[in-house]
DNA sequence: TCAAAAGTGTTCCTTCTACACCCATGT
DNA sequence: ACATGGGTGTAGAAGGAACACTTTTGA
């Protein structure tokens, strides 16, 4: 039972034009891989990379806008999350957080990017909003774990299982059997197994496998439709 | 894969400070059962239910707001869906949608609502906006359906579990069984079977379950803190 | 006595879970 | 030869889906 406090209900009715409009932020919490955890992205003196929207400039288009500026490349998803507001001193600001994934292969090029990578877990938020929205960046990201294909964006374009693997472990906290976890990805039929493998230590070469496009089911529960009007 | 459109990359870096802030609109999209069929509100001249933000008025705040002045009572449940934008004119919108649920009998006092209750599916949207607006809020309530107890806010403190299947029968689009139904329900723990019956019509009264309120899990991918800071 | 919704169990099948050993390689 | 991670199968439990008849009431 979600309860909302009571607030002092409103006297008069019809639209209440206030004087001026309120400033709008646009922030994205961006995750990536890097090889052994999960990291967050912060921007200049620690803030979440962020921008406030051009005029006529749709919301996800802001997003995207942000991410090629501050990591130098396009995000392989983007999703909205959620809207804070704060207010002080008779400002207020809206605060539109977004998610963005990138693959770790993406990166390879040595662009310059204007980014601190932190482990997830430890990422220091530099106020309220912000922890609210690191917080909540990740748990979407947990739960969409359980019921879409969200992992593969987080991932090279050809990966091993137990790479995959340890991405679910990461992002979930807690360890995965590695023959149930192997035999529900192979079952769900978004793996295409390549024929190349991949010599990583002393050890047996593993499989390499590509994300199979098709019937990627991770944008549900978001709408269907990309841009705003 | 989520697919964004290239928009022309910003030039200049650090925060564009816009002239003018961007007008603010909470709506919230309301629904309830009829007894028959699930229906939204819509309010003056066919709009959804809306209105701006007071100065320092969480946006949470607002939902409620809006829902009491044009309801006359509170929701049993509020949760922040998705937000849009729209612009045109040089003016720019930003519409910020709340998904609101009633219980029938907390409308048996006759209040004077200004609301006018048609059924969801036809519901007729005033503008574009609208239309992805009362799309969206029911996608969300059918997909919270399958993994939530959200159902239970639409439906009388004391109810049959024939009332409460034909809910998610109505709200889903498809019949279920009723031994199955009825099974998982009572499995799920979360029903407590009062002594009362109900007489209906020319058959067997009907036990009365009541909703037992504890381990509700309807909230959860939504942030677990209520107001904005 | 009939119509109409309430209520109730079992079987099958699919899916999840727990669990242990051999394989290919580098050193 | 040994250390290291890669790769594989099976049995039991739990959960979901399909399915039909008896009960209680009012007319």
């Amino acid at each position: 039972m979600v309860q909302y406090h009571d607030v002092p209900s409103a006297e008069g009715s019809g639209p209440v034009d206030e004087a001026a409009g309120s400033a709008l932020r646009v922030c994205v919490v961006l995750f990536r891989w890097s090889g052994t955890e999960l990291e967050t992205a912060t921007g200049e003196s620690g803030h979440i990379p962020w921008d406030r929207p051009h005029p006529e400039e749709p919301l996800g288009a802001t997003a995207e806008r942000i991410i090629r500026r501050w990591a130098g490349i396009d995000a392989e998803y983007v999703e909205q999350l959620y809207t804070f507001s704060r207010s002080g001193g008779g400002q207020r600001e809206i605060v539109i957080s977004y998610l963005g994934l990138f693959a770790p292969d993406t990166f390879d090029e040595g662009q310059r990017q204007s980014l601190t990578w932190t482990p997830a877990a430890a990422t220091q938020a530099v106020d309220d909003v912000e922890r609210m929205v690191l917080e909540y960046a990740l748990v979407r990201l947990q739960a969409k774990l359980g019921y879409t294909n969200i992992a593969f964006h987080l991932v090279p374009s050809t990966f091993t299982l137990s790479e995959l693997q340890h991405v679910y472990e990461s992002i979930l906290g807690q360890p995965m059997d590695k023959r149930n976890f192997r035999r529900r990805m192979i079952a769900s039929g978004i793996l295409t197994k390549t024929d190349q493998t991949r010599r990583d230590g002393s050890h047996r070469p593993a499989m390499l496998y590509r994300f199979s496009e098709q019937d990627d089911h991770t944008s549900y529960l978001t709408p269907p439709w990309q841009s705003e009007p």
